[in-house]
DNA sequence: AATGAATGAGAGTTCATTCAT
DNA sequence: AATGAATGAACTCTCATTCAT
């Protein structure tokens, strides 16, 4: 048989492992994919599938991390970020959904249930390019004196948490029923946060700093 | 064996499996829990599992189900609503996260992979739970003329997401680390979204309608 | 299904499969017996066997153990220690050779290859068994002034050794062929070593001590 | 690569395997070895191997008779036969016990379990060349004069058999612990089984020919 | 209702072997 | 001759589920 052993061979044979993974995993779920399918699904043999893998996690890992990656790369894109500034988060969210759309049927692994101490860290470091792209969009504009200071990379996260549940509620749960509605008043409640208007109608109060921890 | 046939015997002897599954189902994962582990931290036997449940799947849905039950529950404590509205979004905030803290140890099952239709629904109508007592709480904010009107099914669910992601971050990913800056930074977003002031600086245009899908 | 819950019923399944076990593995060897077949053979289903046992070395092991706890039982028999002394070497040894003609189909499990501590002990406390019957038996003829002091202990498992050795050679490695030839002449060392006469014609000078290690 | 072509780079190359496989197998046993390791082990690929050997049986066992080779040339010695009469039996002992003492670490593989008739074709030779070698030694102490006439050959078998228990026992069961004492019981037995005089104390009756199967 | 021994389908994984290079 | 990536058959072992008691 021909065998590639260039780097690219390599590399391209377990890319295919994974984006087969995916696929199944997305629609049967980690436990009712086998190894045989995903292999089949590859165009290899078992055991070429554990030359590239340890095992059937590490495969779910890597397929999972992989779309977050995805995420990422989008959101690094130069045309989303030499927009005028308050075009910003709509254009992210925008990218985001529209990335979703065009995947559907991978949402699920999207969602995924971590089990090791070592799969943790591979989620942090993926989630963590998304955050981080976020991060330092909202840095920047604070040294540009377009915002005011804040946590920025806990908002990045508390925000990328937010776009990330409308998604999985979106492609997953409604099965891209509401798409309209659920993007768009998730970039309402982003611009409202960061160009106002707030949602009260009079001025309140600020709540006093004092009622924390009130109840 | 004292056999207890009332309802309550039932209900509790469900129950007592529910809870041992929880904390199982957090500890080892959907895949690496067995029916006989269940069984032993019930303290029944196998088969007496399956009096009350149809098979494992389903002992999961409840068990993740009763979950979000439990914060829904948490949210509709009139101690909340009969705050001063203000005071609302970081009470109820408080409140979900103190429950976690409490239960930082079943956290885990709170991030489901979900398999069937039936399963979807299950979640849904928990999920719903919660996201209703958000909801009803927005519209008469709405009727009491204190906020402006606003999707406010989409926007609860979408908060509900992005409280419910803060959540897994803290619980989950950093496992209680940043607990502090994770909900205040939660509770910020969610009161300047309500009561302003935005973060930006200089009262920017509000970002045009026109501009919709730029990229 | 007629469960038999008693302690001889389990105790008879365990027994089963350890003689299923036995017969396959010595017609085919331990890597190529498989479970199954072993299930099959003693009439269970596969998981049944792994009720009894942890896994198929612990069968293997305790299949071999019990063949030689069987030579121990033999060689206890009250009817070969109440012969007159000079016949119980012979006794002793044509005992194990027809046990072993006997049962010839499953000689090859006689000879193992011990993998782990734990199965050595078991060997160890099997082996003892046989060793023992022998030892007694030399200890108690010292005592009754039949035999000359020596290393009861070293003899007894040297002696047993040879016989093993021999059983082997003419059961797995002849396959019966010179069933009488091999037998007695182990019998005829054994007496020869006991009661004489040496095989040296002329009285020898006895090897001298000094020359231990002289090569 | 350098390739070494010649009649003695093959049989090293062959050899390096066999002594990488010996030690890997002595210390994993058959089944938990794999070829990868003994490659490995042997600074080869995993294809190579199958240059030399057929499959891994056939490594396995070279590998144990090539042990038992080896014991065959030292029984061969020309300074043991040489040696007196009454010296040669505890030289060939202490010389074979000298021998395992020195590669203690390869002795599992003196065990074997034969699985095939051409394996056992094979151990058949190897223990022959030991047995001839005690056998000639006994059939020319006979044509000296030195001994009484026996069945050389099988008494050959049968002490060989008794001093490979041994070293099993010594080297492999009991690890080394009792090696004086084993290694001076085995050759106490020899000698006075050829030298005399018999550990009965008083001068039995010979066991009577026609108690032949008494019991 | 409760039990838990028995089931057996099925999965992950291994690894001896092959063969194109 | 030498390589080692690829293969895929076949194994052990697990465990959800059943059902006679």
């Amino acid at each position: 048989m021909m065998t590639d052993t260039t780097q690219e061979g390599i590399q391209s044979k377990k890319q295919a492992i994974i984006e087969a993974a995916t696929g199944i995993f997305a629609k049967q779920g980690y436990e009712d994919t086998t190894i045989a399918q995903i292999a089949a699904a590859a165009g290899v043999a078992v055991g070429t599938v554990y030359l590239y893998f340890h095992n059937k996690r590490e495969i779910y890992t890597r397929s999972s991390v992989s779309w977050t990656e995805r995420l990422a790369l989008a959101l690094q894109d130069p045309r989303i970020l030499s927009l005028p500034f308050e075009q910003v988060p709509r254009a992210m969210i925008e990218t985001v959904f529209r990335l979703c759309h065009e995947n559907s049927n991978m949402m699920s692994v999207f969602q995924v249930d971590i089990q090791s101490a070592g799969e943790l860290q591979q989620h942090k470091e993926a989630d963590g390019a998304v955050t981080d792209a976020v991060d330092s969009f909202l840095r920047s504009a604070i040294e540009n004196g377009q915002l005011a200071p804040f946590d920025t990379t806990t908002y990045a996260k508390v925000l990328f948490g937010m776009v990330h549940s409308a998604l999985f509620e979106c492609f997953c749960v409604q099965e891209g029923r509401y798409e309209d509605a659920i993007r768009e008043s998730t970039i309402e409640i982003v611009e409202r946060l960061f160009f106002g208007p707030p949602l009260a109608l009079v001025q309140q109060e600020a709540p006093a700093q004092h009622e924390k921890g009130a109840l």
